[in-house]
DNA sequence: TTGAAAGCGCTAACAG
DNA sequence: CTGTTAGCGCTTTCAA
């Protein structure tokens, strides 16, 4: 009921001193049975919320996870990682009595970082993407930071992190194309700096060229996140007449693009054109994508998982979760 | 580059006391400016944070805004609003070096708050949805946290509210639907219990009744966010043929699967059934999908700075947007 | 098993 | 314009 109860006042209404109120709420073992009851009744009853910032400046240690998205990019936001890993590290966070704090940045994510662990004293921090050799994971391995990576992570080992094996799961998309002799086939990606992106490159570089198949700079795109590029990259086919066979989009927002210029073109999926999706997002199901299973809530769910076994217990764990090729509509054999 | 520099430290690297660090941190003008020159130069080199845990305790107000988000709940995190306001949010915010803080609450979001409140200061709150007479408007209110609502709020007028008039759009969609001469107009809501659901619902019962049309109860579906209602619902229809010849969605992913039903079943849209969302996620552009053009971004924008604005200078609004219908090929006229 | 006292890093009077 | 001092609410020695 009351509102500015501090942990004096408890121990007063307790008939105890401040120390053994703050025993009972950290829950040490060295106090009286009764005690701790009549503490916890009075703490209870009163309607007491121990002071986080409190606890925060004299531990230097919050209960709070730093997670850091990117400064000023919608496209990210738009995709499923977000929301999924969001749902997933926000489910397992709960289950142990932490919560996220979501920085604005400054445009650079060492910054965030930075501001996180001295400023608010973050416990750790999850990654939801990594570039090469990241000067943000420099950082918080020199400063003993503990953190998760979720997606592929180039330069680093010996750290928390989930993932799926990327690049196999682009060869055997490549594969499947390729069996259905679909010979031009295009990658519209979407970030190609990050280190998931660079995987599924090198996948789709290896898937080809094991076939003998060239890799043609035409059908390898960066940056499709934008809807202009999207739609200049395939005027750019039509006015050349290399409309490619088949098209991988990095995410569903992609696909949907594609989707609806195909519809434009009366360009038919999948007698001439498939399209296979890297996300699992709601739309896929129902207008018939073919995407790889990645299951971005469960990546949440580990990331998070991990990260409270590193605080908690210095533990480091690796995990790469078994993907698989949802077939569907959009990339059935065309003849 | 150093550790853990502390204001002590500053002053005296810069020769002063730790107050005159304080003030030039806070931009005081009380200050010579030779001195604070001076003072800034050595926080450039030494790479200093203030330590705003430390300054939250003795303001009792952190530069924290607390986001309130359903407790399991993944349809939530799921569709367009959260990830929309959550993007628009974090943009204004940071303009203005507040961070978000969103908690994995206990279940109730009265708890979510408080613990926002009383453990970890935020010096304010952003809910996505509401209930009429809302238990933690009440909070807020009698606490004096200074608070945005997005969205639809019953039983609370001079707050922080940044909305649409969502009984006014429905109606106009369920017009524009008789008007095609569809007499079985269905609407899947998923959470009724909210107060913008509810203004829907307002809408869909005015728009029918002002035109002599009936308001079913078959038609007029609660709980659709899950996916196996959705579908059971709509086998109920096949079975007592009575299956709508129009409906409106809460959302997009409802959308998505009323899609692959029709598609399986061999329902023609819009010959045979019209659809229209009420979120305009990317989806719908792609596949032709009719839907209100409510900007989340934007709401997640005003809201924030509402709230800033109250944080910082006492002020109250309230917005209301001006929305639009955008007709596509899912809403056409079929005969 | 408990209490007293000394801080954690910062702000905010109050003097000077 | 600047320094001194007293806390903010909590944890953590150190005694008792």
């Amino acid at each position: 009921m009351n509102e500015n109860l501090t942990i004096i006042d408890i121990a007063r209404m307790a008939g105890v001193s401040k120390s053994t109120v703050s025993r009972v709420l950290n829950n040490e073992p060295r106090v009286k049975p009764e005690t701790k009851e009549a503490v916890l009744k009075v703490i209870e009853e009163s309607g007491y919320f121990p002071s986080e910032v409190a606890r925060t400046l004299v531990k230097s240690k919050s209960k709070l996870v730093g997670l850091i998205t990117p400064f000023q990019c919608r496209s990210f936001y738009r995709n499923e990682l977000f929301r999924d890993a969001f749902t997933g590290l926000t489910q397992v966070l709960k289950t142990y009595d932490y919560d996220i704090i979501t920085s604005s940045g400054s445009g650079v994510e060492l910054d965030t970082i930075q501001k996180f662990v001295r400023t608010y004293h973050v416990c750790g921090v999850i990654l939801l993407y990594t570039i090469p050799d990241d000067p943000s994971l420099h950082y918080l391995l020199e400063n003993h930071v503990p953190f998760s990576v979720i997606g592929a992570c180039e330069g680093f080992t010996g750290i928390n992190q989930v993932t799926y094996d990327y690049q196999a799961a682009m060869v055997e998309i490549v594969d499947s194309l390729l069996e259905q002799n679909r010979t031009r086939i295009a990658f519209f990606a979407s970030d190609t700096g990050l280190s998931t992106t660079r995987s599924y490159i090198e996948g789709y570089r290896t898937g080809l060229e094991r076939r003998g198949m060239p890799v043609l700079e035409k059908y390898l795109l960066d940056g499709m996140e934008e809807e202009q590029a999207i739609y200049s990259a395939l005027r750019r086919y039509q006015h050349t007449h290399t409309m490619p066979d088949a098209i991988i989009a990095s995410d569903d927002i992609i696909c949907c693009h594609l989707l609806r210029f195909c519809q434009e073109e009366k360009i038919r999926i999948p007698e001439d054109m498939a399209l296979f999706s890297l996300e699992n997002g709601p739309v896929n199901e129902a207008v018939g994508i073919s995407c790889i299973n990645l299951d971005y809530i469960r990546m949440g769910n580990l990331a998070g998982k991990m990260l409270i076994d590193t605080v908690e217990h210095g533990q480091t764990t690796r995990i790469q979760l078994n993907h698989q090729l949802l077939h569907r509509r959009s990339s059935q054999k065309s003849s």
